[in-house]
DNA sequence: GTAGTCGCGA
DNA sequence: TCGCGACTAC
């Protein structure tokens, strides 16, 4: 049985914006630790990870896992019919087919109340590897939500280079080109170190001479294979919009969990890096770029517009980048997180 | 011949927004009492009053009456052409197959004509039934507006139900179904009494214990007819769209007012009514329910948000509904109001 | 608040 | 089949 209340309905409501346009149906992965979904856009070129911690919410009880095949379209609905004020109770009967959720009116003498019918989703829960960047970026989420509409104007895709220079975004199009470059913030610019020692990369770069990679700087819930098995795979996105038979992931997808709770052990030791987080990543408007090699990659802007929508979630974004392996966009947030995973365009064009 | 003057050309607009979707054509009846308008809309299933009284206009003349047949689509972007705030005259000779409107800027540095042409309409001018009704709710139009917009997105229809408990919409859906309670404000609820007494039927309930029916809190200028002759017949909405000779009643609307004044005395003793309206209806953001018995009834969710496109012109709505008869959904505001009556669904279906 | 897209009605 | 209106996205 779930019994989720969340504060502000406005949150969820904000959420499903976010992701609504990319993903039509999806799972809501409860357990006792909170929610988490997963899910790849419909053209399978961009990957939502979702995630709620059961600390987040008013209330929450979740007595044993259980998937929640979501339409979200439905759930925008349904949401629609709250003021973001509202107090939002989710509920759900172990087994049950519908989703309950409650809306209280701040003054309590407005009470609604709407069961949204569930559905079976074949789950393409994906193990996503826990990839060690070359470089990171964080910055205003308004910035980047700035920079990839305008340059969405001119074309169709940018061009994100992280140099010593700071970070620039570039993009061609018929009519016009165009680049933004960012320079990080004064002390804002280093190397990154492995996770294990990121408490303390902030600027005050002495000893970051490693060459280690970079690891987002987040508390960690998306399922991460170490073992690589069942491993996501982004479509490098080049044009290509043709159907491909999106269920070719069976093996992991087949209706339930097998979630792998990670074998590798630097999952989730982050209540320290929350704090850490609150001070370089939320307070202020720096752009911080933390880099050990140059790194130029290509990517949709129209799914880096689409991402950006949770800039309403969020006050800074973070940006993860490697060769050859898709973009990370990461929205922290009061009680959880958004990422998108984006593949790269492939050849540049 | 015709002349009106009205102090802000918004007001009119408003009410051509308010009720144009539902009926393309109609007939403002002028006479020395203000305008009124009465119409069904396309698929008779509901039936639109407007009232615009003498005395709510700057200025109002009228020697004799006049039906002005309007095409509101054309009025509307007549309309479109003042600003809100500009004074606007209405201007129309005796015979004239012209309307005339002028509007004046504030500040009368700016003046702009327009005539637009008249036509014949065959008035379903209607006899509305004086009501008694077994509840009625009275709340904020946009709490109203609000509900009915949330619940359209779930499904076709509602189910008002009025009980001691207060006033609950309902409505099922293909993926959800929802249902919205507002309780009454404190002290807010109890039963009606008749219109002679309605003056302090506000909470504070003594003596109501007659079993009398309720008639809408408002100034009463509707035609109405206790002979019953030409009395409107709305189809029950049940998806039957089917064209019915709307044409039968010309005894009553052939364009001038043989206004029977209603039979029964209880009829417009309203000055007063208006002021405690104001106490009760308009000054506050309170949910007030009278019933005498338990009211159930179903409606079209489509016409209900059509109708609270009104919530521009009156803070407050009032609902009266009794078994089986139109429900009434009554916007007042300063110097008329305008009234929908809408058949419920049958079969509760 | 304005523009574009999709659906419904004539 | 074309036009108008409604709804959604920007």
């Amino acid at each position: 049985m779930l019994e989720a209340k969340l504060q502000e309905a406005g949150t969820l409501k904000k959420l499903l914006d976010a992701i609504k346009e990319l993903v039509t149906d999806a799972n809501f992965e409860c357990t006792e630790e909170g929610i988490n979904l997963q899910a790849m856009d419909n053209s399978h070129v961009a990957l939502v990870a979702v995630h709620l911690e059961a600390a987040g919410f008013k209330k929450f009880r979740c007595d044993r896992p259980m998937p929640l095949g979501v339409n979200l379209t439905s759930l925008t609905k349904v949401l629609k019919c709250a003021k973001d004020d509202d107090l939002c109770t989710l509920k759900a009967a172990d087994e049950a087919d519908v989703l309950n959720l409650v809306y209280e009116a701040k003054n309590s003498d407005r009470i609604a109340e709407y069961d949204m019918k569930l559905m079976d989703i074949d789950a393409d829960q994906l193990g996503i590897p826990e990839t060690e960047y070359e470089a990171r970026v964080i910055m205003p989420a308004t910035e980047f939500l700035r920079i990839v509409r305008d340059l969405s104007l001119l074309g169709e895709s940018v061009r994100i280079e992280v140099s010593k220079e700071g970070v620039r975004f570039t993009s061609e199009g018929e009519a016009a080109n165009g680049n933004v470059l960012l320079k990080p913030s004064e002390g804002k610019i280093g190397k990154v170190k492995p996770k294990s020692e990121s408490d303390d990369e902030d600027g005050d770069e002495e000893g970051s001479s490693k060459k280690t990679k970079i690891k987002e700087e987040k508390d960690d819930d998306v399922e991460m294979d170490e073992e690589q098995e069942q491993e996501f795979k982004l479509n490098s996105d080049d044009e290509g919009e043709e159907e491909q038979g999106a269920e070719d992931e069976d093996e992991e997808g087949g209706g339930s969990k097998k979630r792998k709770k990670k074998a590798n052990g630097s999952s989730k030791p982050n209540k320290k890096a929350k704090t850490k987080k609150a001070e370089k990543n939320e307070d202020d408007d720096s752009v911080v770029v933390d880099m050990n090699q140059h790194v130029s990659l290509t990517f949709s802007l129209k799914y880096l517009v689409n991402f950006s929508k949770s800039s309403s979630l969020a006050k800074r974004v973070q940006l993860m980048m490697s060769s050859d392996v898709p973009l990370l966009v990461a929205y922290d947030f009061d009680g959880g997180y958004i990422r998108y995973y984006l593949a790269p365009k492939i050849g540049d064009e």
